[in-house]
DNA sequence: AACAAATAGTTGACGTATCAACAATAGATA
DNA sequence: TATCTATTGTTGATACGTCAACTATTTGTT
């Protein structure tokens, strides 16, 4: 088995379980009315208790801030987010949830993570530990590839 | 470190890393006028000589018939991929590349693969061989949660 | 103070993804 | 054969994601 071939597998695997657990964590959350993307916003807020700007709540998720202005309008009509107008700066929206939007949160996070237990149970933490560590240097390693751009 | 914790990192890292994957490959194909998932059909496409029928390709990338319809409609006016009919099903458009698009695959093939190779080099092929058993592990595990719903 | 950047959020155009509903065709069965 | 069922691809609604262009502010410079 040739480096370059697991080189290309590792990355196809790597591609393939992110979108099977994207998959299966929408099933998850569907029947709260939650979408993924939803869900990463209500988990966003939840660990800042200060709340966040829509541009620091795109800066956390990684994405644009032209996406964060409609995922927020569906937020707030469904009551689980609220903008407030920040005092000292006139262009921001100060976000945060609302206590049903942080009940809801709780309740899904819950789920989510006895999930991610149960999909986790067959494995050891040495080999958990190395995946983890290969994944960073994957990181790197795509960022290292874009950085020369500059 | 918990196990639990490990856990939850591990997840949180295999989609952190398909997400810098997929905004990096973005990078790549756009100079050449392709999306990602565009590749992924011209990829598909390249692989199956006899040609794929819409919902076999829906199949091998794994989305839905629906989605196919405009992937193929935007392609076929690009003039990459071209639609043909069944002679034994009358339902069917048969999918085949054509020769510019053959080419365009070809050509971008070899830097995507060019770029995975630059991003594995500083890994060792055993830590790698860990890294895609935990994954193909995990992607049991997101299954095993999916079918007892049955 | 006046003017020139820079920044926050919104909008509109487009691509990708899902689902549900539909037409055309094929296949199975009565 | 006639009918019922399943399958193929399309469409329309909705959500998410990008980018480029725009407005309203703030900040920085002269």
């Amino acid at each position: 088995m040739s480096a370059d071939y697991t080189g290309r597998l590792l990355t196809r695997e790597v591609m393939a379980t992110a979108d099977i657990f994207l998959r299966e964590s929408r099933r998850l959350f569907k029947p709260h009315g939650l979408t993924a993307a939803q869900y990463n916003v209500l988990n966003a807020l939840a660990a800042a208790p200060a709340g966040l700007s829509q541009r620091e709540l795109g800066d956390v998720l990684v994405v644009d801030r032209s996406n964060v202005t409609g995922l927020i309008d569906r937020l707030e009509t469904t009551g689980w987010v609220r903008r407030t107008a920040d005092p000292s700066d006139r262009r921001v929206h100060r976000l945060a949830l609302t206590p049903a939007g942080r009940r809801l949160r709780n309740r899904v996070h819950a789920r989510y993570d006895a999930v991610v237990q149960q999909v986790v149970a067959g494995l050891d933490a040495p080999r958990m530990h190395t995946a983890v560590q290969v994944l960073k240097s994957l990181q790197a390693g795509a960022r290292a590839w874009h950085l020369p751009k500059a």
